[in-house]
RNA sequence: GGCCCGUUCGUCUAGUGGUUAGGACUCAUGGUUUUCAUCCAUGCAACAGGGGUUCGAUCCCCCUACGGGCUGCCA
């Protein structure tokens, strides 16, 4: 299994979900496992739906999660000639052949054999036409679709996650490799480029199990090598659907936009259908690349649980350093605290990582050090109207104006004065003098907070608060 | 309908022919903490159902149910 080569090949008709960067993330880590090569393809040959700004969005979302492909992206349109080449080969070979029988034709067949609860079957009228037949129906403007040759027998692949999957020919049709425009269908084109990229192992969603004895009987007809298969179970919403637009959240930018970082969302996802065979949960992606292996890949589905991210968002907003989280916040966000010196973005940040589950928490908290005017609450009238609150920040204002020094020791005498004169405990004195600094009413412990802001911001702060609380 | 795949706490999962079926998230309770969060402790909670095989099945086999995929001149 050394050098592997692997692909991600998504269809450019939306952005990059969940489901897909899982996918591209599996894909991604055994590349790198195995010094192998792990390849871009874009599947772009559905004009219809085909979009470059998506084609755009999934190479950002890539490039953001850090799933670096190597070489060239191969867009799959500008294969053409090769896919068109192919055909000619394969009907040359007697392996496909041109089929006569028109849409109408077959739909209504399709519609008797189901009122009759008969299996439906492609027939095989024109599978041994002689090319002189064949000439007279062109000529006489019928048009005709390539349909694969499909022999008798078994297809049978063992894949790397499902096992064994044994499919009998005769349930599959003569599938059509050409349509009536001479556009080459996806069963097809899939097989023609992997081969084309010399793909040692196709990864990628159960829902293309079905479809992988066809590919492979398109790699028999041209006697290649199959290559290795390994399926990865889907990942579903909360209410066991299959992802899509209907979900909260399942673009990959949501995210980013939530303020995870690629590293807890790349952790998360790798737990999704796979395991390491260990109680560790928190990973670099360093480990998993190490750690991965298809043994443990599941083969039930998962349901996405945004609450089992945000937690391991929180695990690893502890583990970082501050000058990392504030790399990471600047990465999204390059404004965030430009007019403060980075000691000071340092001091903030690790006052507040601690008690936050990704980067949005913590620019939210950081608002109360990077900016002089804050925003109070309405909420917290009610609460600031109580018993003589009011009394006791003007009593801090002037407690603390007479004081020269402005450190942690002193703030604390200060708040020992004022519990004394109004008779009453920390929590009671704490309370109104945190929600007069940060407008918040939770937060770091406030004589840290104090310390940082300083005393003119402090003092001006609770001057503020007086102001509108009063 | 046919073919293929799947089914362990609400969720992600471990597990073995004999286990008190383990862990994590969530939730609840208690503790630590100047608030909130963290952290710690405790608790709630699962082998889809029915038949076999067996001394014994969550585990092996069969059936059923449920869910998903494919069954397109979509990808």
């Amino acid at each position: 299994m050394k050098n592997p080569v692997v692909r991600f090949a998504p269809s450019p008709t939306g952005y990059l979900h969940i489901g897909g960067a899982r996918t591209a993330l599996f894909n991604w880590l055994f590349a790198r496992q195995n010094n192998g090569k792990f390849l871009l393809r874009i599947e772009d040959t559905d004009i219809e739906r085909s979009k470059d700004e998506y084609v755009d969005q999934i190479k950002n979302a890539l490039d953001w999660l850090g799933l670096d492909w190597n070489d060239e992206i191969v867009y799959q349109s500008q294969n053409n000639l090769k896919h068109q080449s192919v055909i000619e080969q394969l009907i040359k070979s007697g392996n496909a052949y041109k089929c006569f029988l028109t849409k109408t034709e077959l739909d209504s067949l399709r519609d008797k054999a189901e009122k009759n609860k008969k299996i439906f079957r492609v027939p095989r009228t024109y599978r041994d036409f002689t090319e002189e037949q064949q000439k007279e129906l062109i000529s006489q403007g019928k048009s005709f679709t390539v349909r694969l040759k499909v022999p008798d027998g078994v297809t049978i692949f063992d894949d790397l996650v499902y096992g064994q999957i044994k499919v009998n020919n005769k349930d599959l049709d003569d599938f059509i490799i050409a349509r009536s425009d001479g556009s080459p269908t996806y069963n097809f084109v899939v097989a023609v480029d992997d081969i084309e990229m010399k793909i040692s192992h196709v990864i990628r969603g159960d829902d293309h199990i079905a479809n992988t004895p066809k590919q492979i009987l398109v790699y028999n007809s041209l006697n290649k090598n199959v290559p290795i298969f390994a399926h990865l179970p889907m990942i579903l919403g909360s209410d066991k659907k299959r992802l899509s637009k209907r979900h909260a959240a399942t673009n990959v930018q949501e995210y980013k936009d939530k303020g995870f970082t690629s590293d807890s969302i790349l952790n998360y996802l790798s737990l999704l259908g796979w395991n390491p065979d260990s109680n560790e949960e928190i990973f670099s992606t360093e480990d998993l690349i190490k750690l991965f292996d298809f043994k443990q890949v599941q083969k039930k589905s998962a349901v996405f649980d945004e609450k089992k991210l945000l937690w391991i968002s929180g695990q690893k907003m502890k583990e970082m350093t501050s000058k990392e989280i504030i790399k990471e916040i600047q990465l999204i966000n390059n404004e965030w605290g430009k007019e403060h010196k980075n000691k000071f973005l340092e001091e903030v940040v690790s006052l507040i990582k601690e008690r936050s589950k990704n980067l949005n928490d913590i620019t939210e908290i950081s608002r109360v050090f990077l900016h002089k005017e804050i925003d109070f609450f309405n909420e917290h009238k009610p609460m600031m109207a109580e018993q003589n609150n009011i009394q006791m920040l003007e009593d801090f204002i002037n407690a603390v104006k007479i004081e020269d020094k402005w450190d942690k020791k002193m703030i604390e005498k200060v708040f020992d004065q004022i519990m004394n004169q109004h008779e009453v405990g920390l929590g009671k004195v704490m309370k109104p003098l945190r929600i007069a600094i940060s407008g918040l009413s939770y937060g770091p412990g406030i004589f840290d907070m104090m310390v940082l802001l300083g005393k003119d911001l402090t003092i001006h702060r609770i001057t503020s608060a007086i102001n509108f609380y009063k």
